[in-house]
DNA sequence: ATCGCTTTTTGTCAAATGGCAAATGATTTT
DNA sequence: AAAATCATTTGCCATTTGACAAAAAGCGAT
């Protein structure tokens, strides 16, 4: 818990009380490998925050291929706001890359700590854009790389993720087979 | 004027007087080809929205290319929020990418109707995470293609964008060279 | 129409990447 | 430990894309 509070205390300031109502609402959730967190079709019903494990986001591309499009790592925030705060499907799987312990916060509850912490509205938002603009940059750098060059960028930014989910992932994620993603992977050692 | 306030109300209502305030709060602004709307390590100053035109994002990457990485076209808002709302840096440039005719709203006159009009507040975030979401869906899947693909899905996406501007701009969206892009124009043909 | 400038197309060749299949390695189950 | 399963690496060849340079096309100013 202690790390969820640090982490949102980084987007403005909450008062012991505020604290202590918002560590009310959390609950810890065991995630296992390959669970969904939230599925494509369906509406967002919760906000979580990663105390430990990796999740992706993927989605099935017109040729049926599983593309991971983004990691989230430890102490980190896991949500689809769009389709939490709008009610509107989501168009995106988020599942337990590894197994995964997370701190969850329900609709509901996230809808309360809303309407009772004047503070929390801006944080969240804070928190969103963020992200998002976070999401945005790494992924437009992307596509303007040579795949080696994607590949050690993902190495920077993501440091522990790359030894802890399957090769795979990070292929689709780069945008290369897999085959391809080995032979870069050599030719760096 | 009518475009603009036919847009802000899909995300949310507003009565006539609160619409005649924020008329009076924007001014036009004609921005013209290459000029910038705001630059790369200055803070944003004004929102826009574009009445006639098209303005570009970009960057320069390592190795001193100039990169595009969204197009924004007419009757859609240009803003950097996360540069705007929190007064830091932005880390691209937006620039007409052809000559514009822009709605603009300084930070100043923007932050007013924030204060005066209620719903204000929640009309501009339902926007900004649109936008934001639109534009992380776009460039994900930008990664996981063939770049014919991906220039099939560019016209779709940008039907009114692909004969306006420079094709070197959609080339280094799409992430491949000017002449690969003019080849897979000639094969599609 | 012509000149000068920029943008786009094209040619040639080299390098990067993909597709497929087999081999190797790692992990789990029996 | 052996078998079964899954993940990763490698080989081979075809295809795509990049780099570079030259030609062609488009466009505005005169």
């Amino acid at each position: 818990m202690k790390e969820f509070i640090e982490y949102i205390l980084q987007f403005g300031d909450l008062n012991q009380q505020q604290l202590d109502l918002i560590s009310q609402k959390a609950t810890e959730l065991n995630l296992p490998k390959d669970e969904y967190f939230s599925e494509a079709g369906k509406i967002a019903q919760q906000v979580g925050f990663i105390l430990d494990g990796i999740v992706r986001i993927c989605y099935y591309n017109n040729k049926g291929e599983d593309i991971t499009t983004y990691f989230i790592d430890e102490n980190n925030l896991v949500v689809d706001f769009e389709s939490f705060e709008n009610d509107i499907p989501s168009n995106a799987y988020v599942q337990a890359a590894i197994d995964c312990k997370l701190l969850v916060f329900s609709k509901k509850d996230w809808r309360e700590l809303l309407d009772t912490i004047i503070p929390w509205e801006a944080i969240a938002h804070k928190i969103s854009t963020k992200k998002m603009k976070q999401k945005v940059d790494r992924r437009s750098r992307l596509v303007s790389e040579d795949a080696t060059t994607r590949y050690l960028n993902f190495l920077e930014i993501y440091p522990n993720v790359v030894n802890r989910v399957p090769l795979s992932y990070v292929a689709s994620y780069l945008g290369v087979t897999q085959s391809s993603l080995s032979r870069i992977r050599k030719n760096i050692r």
